[in-house]
DNA sequence: TTAGTGATATCC
DNA sequence: GATATCACTAAA
């Protein structure tokens, strides 16, 4: 039995949530009614603004506010012009946090994972689980977690670099 | 290895 | 208004 996961799931330090989202699934409902499931296999910890790494180390501004925001809110962000990545925000209103879902089982790639869930720019904003048709859910799946260096970092500088922020669930 | 792509931030 | 940057992918 899946259990949908709750928003204080997300209040918590993104290093704590980051690692405990994977073997979790992520659920889209369609227009249609149908709901779209994957199940995230690998996640990356952007935290605070220290972190150059993460969008919030230039500063608040319009576009990084919601990584501000509490814990649980969906930050989409469009890269490179054609390829959205999807992130929750995690921690309490003030810190700014976030955990990147990199991949999933079916879809590997965040930016295939995003096209085939069907996730772009207008769920950005949006709250996970409450009435809004994407959320996660645990299905009490606990797969065995190995870290990671994150990638596409090499612009952070050695020291957020070397981070091993990055959770892989091992088959 | 490189092209393609568009929002954002930063610089006039 | 212009340019540089970017947490990527696909094709070669």
């Amino acid at each position: 039995m899946a259990i949908r996961l709750e928003k204080s799931f997300f209040k918590r330090d993104v290093l704590e949530v980051a690692p405990e989202l994977v073997g979790k699934l992520v659920c889209h409902r369609m227009a249609d009614g149908s709901v779209i499931r994957d199940r995230i296999t690998e996640t990356e910890a952007y935290r605070g603004e220290e972190d150059k790494a993460c969008h919030a180390s230039k500063g608040r501004t319009k576009r990084t506010e919601l990584l501000y925001s509490e814990g649980g809110v969906f930050y989409v962000y469009l890269c490179y012009g054609m390829h959205w990545l999807m992130n929750v925000v995690t921690g309490n209103a003030g810190e700014p946090q976030g955990v990147l879902i990199r991949a999933g089982e079916l879809y590997r790639g965040p930016a295939k994972l995003t096209k085939n869930l069907r996730i772009d720019g207008s769920l950005n904003g949006v709250t996970a689980g409450d009435p809004a048709d994407v959320w996660f859910e645990d299905d009490g799946y606990r797969p065995e977690i190995i870290t990671a260096p994150r990638v596409g970092v090499d612009y952070a500088g050695e020291y957020w670099k070397q981070k091993e922020w990055r959770f892989i669930g091992k088959e």
